[in-house]
RNA sequence: GCCGAUGUAGCUCAGUUGGCAGAGCAGCUGAUUCGUAAUUAGCAGGUCGUCAGUUCGACUCUGACCAUCGGCUCCA
């Protein structure tokens, strides 16, 4: 049993929640697919932070003063406003609607009866190429709501209209113009069009208007600029290198996974080496968990329909849960989450406190109906695997627990070659907070998000807080990791739930002898097993660190009187656990060298009439070329040695 | 789900203003037995995403559907 914590503080809301079941509510449980079954990150992928490879420009870029980060939003912004008059130019019949700076460039959202080309785009480029060269100068005018009014309803700018209406009234209105083009806009911007050099624009999509679902879908164009010419190609190239990871792509040349419209949209189908590769990892998290005092459990695919009425998923997320099955009268739905079999192990007995705090670990597949338009790759999909734990625990005991997931994740991630994590806090959006967005008393979420904080203040670490990631019933908190590219990915979550015990009726005997409810906590460390593997791949650009790679040592005879030999040398190293085969095939050494290399092996042994003789192989390393002869065991010593360090290179 | 684009051999991609379907790589067969990123010759390989429609004739035109890609929305 852990010591206890320092938590006081969540006492008062267990025993608010004690016995408090509110029938009437609908409540949630966990909520842990949040992020990792999500599409493209929230990444940073700017110049903010580019890549471990240039931490020297990195720590230079992040003494870059606010100023300057601003000035680089207002020259995206008045490059936004040079694509909408070179738009205007081209296409005078489109109407305007908003186009801001983002982290990574600048957008504008435009309605057109005709859809945008990827030729237009090109024109638009060149229109917008002009205007700079034009160097208009850009000005700022004040004007009334009613001039403002006047001016956009004759030139039937509905958008903007729709815009001026939100402006509170008293509010300044100002409108910027550059030569013939004006937009209603704060600001600020650059003097003159004549500043926006380096610029691209990058793709065409579709929008809704303010991101609402219901509303007009626009079109949007995305683009970027830099004040330097140097940054803008170093954007541009990490997009170009970012393309080239995709995991899409590696998985497909790698041969790891497919996807087959047979089978269905967004279900992974596990070739050999990618098998062997979820398995190898599956296995190790499986036995980290295990000497973290986590005890595996294993459940079914699917439960009664009932089961999913009383966690409330059936209530809270029947659209994106795969619809119910009748069969002699029973109705069974299969699982979104793995929580309430968790909860039917812990009901399994009668709990002591003496026995909590309980974990259960299992490698639970789940089935999510995801909307056709998000699938995505391993990184969104219908069927994922998830390294889903649950612990039960007195609320003494939840900083403990909150600490030590929080650094069994620390751990995990280290032996994956991920060291550079955030945390963060996910707490609610105050402004909403009454919206009816989150469940629950606004001074029990007061407390508990306070006790979250501190929790993570008391933990030592830099943290940061994510308004608004908060899950309706409860805060998190969440461990991303920074990739290769600098690129954030979500993988950990650690929730606290204190509605699933009591709708299940969970009790232990405590000191007292009264039956008491536990906390639950919900918490998975690297996520989706489907989409941790993608982030390894796109991390790794396909080249796995030795002792998770799929094939680790391939052995190439140079001709086939070598091939003997060759398999003996296979024997052995397969007996010490290192995964090594043969290239019997018929092509030359040199052919054979660069179909390895490819296949991004680690090792390429090449066994010829010199090594034969020898007694030794000759070694090359992925990427690394010959590095020349040695003895089995000097090899073999260095593979072992490299496989338990874990070394990623 | 919404907007737009795309779908041709196992893979990467040409092509046809509607008239017998093309390459490279991979595969197979043979020759070659080679020293650190592609030896060579030959042979196969396709309901041109699916289903309808127009047409003497559809891979090409039309429609619906499916899937993929880029976004939007969503992601418990």
């Amino acid at each position: 049993m852990l010591g206890v914590g320092s938590s006081n503080l969540l006492a008062p809301i267990f025993l608010l929640h004690r016995g408090v079941a509110q029938p009437g509510r609908a409540l949630g449980s966990g909520s842990r697919g949040r992020k990792f079954n999500s599409s493209l990150p929230d990444y940073i992928f700017s110049l903010k932070v580019t890549s471990k490879l240039h931490a020297k420009k990195l720590e230079r870029r992040l003494d870059m003063s606010n100023e300057n980060e601003k000035s680089l939003e207002k020259l995206r912004h008045s490059a936004a406003h040079i694509l909408a008059q070179a738009v205007k130019r081209l296409y005078p019949e489109v109407k305007l609607a908003i186009g801001p700076s983002t982290d990574t460039g600048f957008y504008y959202d435009f309605d057109r009866e005709i859809s945008f080309t990827p030729e237009d785009l090109g024109l638009i480029q060149e229109e917008m190429k002009k205007i700079v060269k034009e160097n208009l100068p850009i000005t700022c005018k004040e004007i009334t709501k009613e001039e403002a009014l006047t001016s956009f309803t004759t030139s039937k700018d509905i958008y903007k209209l729709e815009l001026l209406e939100a402006i509170p009234e008293g509010d300044k209105i100002t409108i910027f113009e550059q030569g013939e083009f004006a937009d209603l806009c704060k600001g600020p911007h650059m003097e003159k069009t004549g500043q926006v050099r380096n610029f691209k624009l990058l793709k065409l999509a579709g929008a809704y208007w303010r991101g609402k679902e219901t509303n007009q879908m626009l079109q949007r164009i995305y683009g970027t600029a830099f004040f330097d010419k140097k940054e803008l190609k170093e954007y541009l190239r990490l997009l170009e290198e970012a393309k080239k990871r995709d995991h899409r792509k590696i998985g497909k040349e790698l041969g790891y996974f497919i996807f087959d419209e047979q089978v269905g949209a967004g279900l992974p189908i596990w070739l050999p080496k990618g098998a062997k590769l979820l398995s190898m990892i599956e296995a190790y998290d499986t036995k980290k968990h295990e000497e973290s005092g986590y005890k595996e459990v294993r459940s079914p695919h699917l439960g009664l329909v009932d089961l999913w009425k009383t966690s409330g998923h059936y209530y809270h997320y029947l659209d994106t849960m795969f619809p119910p099955m009748e069969r002699d009268n029973q109705t069974f739905m299969v699982k979104p989450m793995n929580c309430p079999f968790h909860v039917s192990v812990y009901k399994a007995g009668l709990r002591s406190y003496r026995d909590l705090p309980i974990r259960y670990f299992e490698l639970g597949k789940v089935y999510r109906y995801e909307k056709s338009g998000v699938l995505h790759g391993l990184l969104r999909v219908r069927s994922f695997t998830q390294d889903d734990a649950h612990i039960f625990c007195s609320a003494e005991q939840l900083e403990q627990e909150l600490n030590s997931i929080r650094e069994f994740s620390v751990n995990l991630f280290k032996d994956f070659g991920f060291t550079d994590l955030e945390i963060y806090v996910s707490i609610r959006d105050k402004e909403h907070s009454d919206a009816g967005k989150y469940i629950g008393d606004t001074k029990e979420w007061d407390l508990i998000e306070k006790e979250f904080i501190s929790i993570v203040e008391r933990m030592g670490i830099p943290y940061q807080i994510d308004p608004g990631e908060a899950k309706f019933y409860g805060p998190a908190i969440d461990i991303k990791l920074r990739d290769a590219l600098g690129r954030l990915w979500q993988c950990t979550t650690i929730q606290i739930d204190f509605n699933l015990p009591t709708k299940f009726g969970l009790t232990y005997i405590g000191e007292d002898g009264e039956a008491h409810v536990p906390f639950m906590l919900h918490t998975a460390a690297l996520g989706s097993m489907e989409r941790f593997i993608a982030i390894l791949l796109e991390n790794y650009a396909g080249n796995l660190p030795l002792w998770i790679s799929p094939e680790q040592v391939r052995i190439i005879p140079i001709c086939d009187e070598n091939i003997p030999y060759s398999k003996e040398i296979c024997n052995t190293l397969n007996e010490v656990g290192i995964r090594t085969s043969v290239d019997e095939g018929s092509e030359r050494m040199n052919a054979k060298i660069r179909k390895g290399e490819i296949e991004k092996i680690p090792y390429l042994f090449i066994i010829g009439k010199n090594e034969q003789e020898e007694e030794k192989v000759s070694v090359r390393k992925r990427h690394r070329k010959n590095l020349g002869s040695m003895t089995l065991d000097e090899i073999k010593l260095r593979l072992l040695e490299e496989i338990e360090k874990k070394v990623n290179d």
